[in-house]
DNA sequence: TTTGACCCTCACATCCGTGTGAAGGTTCGA
DNA sequence: TCGAACCTTCACACGGATGTGAGGGTCAAA
């Protein structure tokens, strides 16, 4: 498909396609006219890095995770060296940190609201209350 | 305590400092001589904002998400009006679904790197094997 | 054949978090 | 008293992700 289609079905812009590809996270062909021609499969990838890029990973990193992130889940044999992997190794603890991290605010933000919105009940059963 | 010795112990740098204050992320105080004055407490608040940003939260979203997260938790009543509590509870879901995803990524990259390290295991025990 | 909707490249613009440095005031110890 | 080490404000710069638009090619339908 060309990148018009591509574009919408992603809910992004032609200009990120454009420079997700020279950021080298996609694999894009040309047709003889020149246009940009790209597999269907690139739906679920663009999609994929849109949400890696929303959690705040940089395209260097998302470039360095992305073979272990394609479904065939096939190995390239190439990568099993000692500084890819110490480097994956270390994308895979500070991502468990992050996980941590959010989470502790997560829950901090849910009890807060769970908090305020006993209040916010309790508000209104005075107003009521009064009212009556 | 000043802005030096702040910077130090949260290892951040004094323009870090004026920018987090002048986003209205934390309070700071001033001294006769005009130098501003950072409570203790500030060291800690420091490091959680620097954590959320490392997250890839932005500065807006940290300022929302801030009553939520200090220690006293004690409930801002005038908090609990319903917009703000919808904004809460905006932050909160979208927190919870990056969690998610980042899990979900944290996870293939743990598999992938297992395979790799059986599969550098495996190429040494043959290295071995033709050595000897 | 022309027109409109695509596509191309290139370049400049924006926002955000951060660095750097200039120009000048304060404080403290030699 | 002087100098070093702080602090102040202000402004410009940068990198990364993204928008916008100019100038020009391609293609299909009217």
């Amino acid at each position: 498909m060309r990148i018009g289609e591509l574009a919408e079905r992603t809910a992004t812009s032609p200009r990120l396609l454009r420079y997700y590809e020279e950021q080298g996270l996609i694999r894009v062909g040309r047709s003889a006219n020149g246009y940009r021609d790209y597999d269907a499969a690139l739906v679920d990838q663009v999609a994929h890095i849109r949400g890696l890029l929303d959690a705040g990973l940089s395209t260097r990193i998302i470039r360095q995770i992305l073979p272990c992130l394609n479904e065939p889940s096939e190995i390239h044999f190439a990568d099993a060296t000692p500084d890819i992997i110490a480097t994956l190794e270390g994308h895979r603890d500070r991502l468990a940190e992050r996980i941590a991290l959010l989470t502790r605010n997560h829950d901090a933000i849910a009890e807060y609201v769970g908090s305020l919105k006993q209040c916010a009940l309790g508000v209104e059963r005075a107003e009521v209350g009064s009212a009556a």
